[in-house]
DNA sequence: GTGATTGCAAAGCGTTTGCACCGTA
DNA sequence: TACGGTGCAAACGCTTTGCAATCAC
């Protein structure tokens, strides 16, 4: 399911982590195995619920404090949907596209598109200096069909 | 700039709200002028304070609730920015794609996409049933070059 | 040891709700 | 006149901040 399995996910994370002059705490550890290797998009209390039974002395204040630093490294990506726009997900390290099952919340990236062309022919339409662009699919995955 | 002539715009959902069974009130004729008119993406806050100059015994929440009022008949729709969720826009109506400014806010729509193929792809693939899409385009108008 | 990290409690922010008064139809 | 709409104040839910205790390095 996963491209990447889950502790090696989990355990690139924390190198990073730490070579970015941060502390690898039992918090932190439980939080990042948590996003690492889930498949769904996650908001900051189903993360907070789920790591928790790994740490059970975490605070959701620190779940947010660990999402605002791997979002800093570009490892986690927040979740924009049209209702709500408070869930993160694990990252890809190249530009990519979302697809979001609308029922359970399970996502995978997909690249591909080619919006160039479109992109070139707005920008001169419309005079704007384009500079990012977002695709997202919304659906429902094979097992919620 | 605007397809739609301002009060043109205002006045046809007037119209519309009115065959909805809604009331036209002083306030609601406030919120609508400062949204229909407008070619930018604005918070509830700044339409409360522009069309607070038209009616001045205006609340908050009376913005709130006409929002939802507006965005229930399609009339308005939200804006979603990566770091800011909280934006409304008059809609179109066919479904169209957002090209915004990301220094003033101005925007605008634009059709024309070619994401069939993809879409087709990505289900192939993924197993998924795609029934959504989202595209937007970020970058700098004319006059914020 | 020392400075980053933690959890708690409290504050902050945007948004929604309860309610009595007001104004449209 | 009836009842939908209003503004105020208070409540709400999610997120952030202040702080003293704790723990990784």
């Amino acid at each position: 399911m996963d491209v990447f399995p889950d502790s090696r996910r989990a355990n690139s994370w924390f190198d990073r982590m730490q070579k970015s002059g941060y502390r690898l705490t039992e918090a932190r550890r439980a939080v990042v195995d948590v996003i690492a290797s889930s498949d769904r998009i996650l908001t900051a209390t189903q993360v907070f619920d789920q790591a928790r039974r790994q740490c059970d002395s975490l605070g959701l204040v620190t779940v947010y404090r660990t999402l605002a630093k791997l979002e800093e490294l570009s490892l986690v990506e927040r979740v924009h949907q049209s209702e709500d726009c408070h869930a993160y997900i694990a990252a890809t390290p190249d530009h990519q596209h979302l697809l979001i099952c609308q029922q359970c919340g399970r996502a995978q990236f997909f690249s591909g598109d080619r919006l160039e062309p479109l992109m070139i022919e707005v920008a001169q339409t419309s005079g704007y200096h384009i500079s990012d662009h977002w695709l997202q699919l919304f659906g429902l995955c094979g097992e919620c069909q």
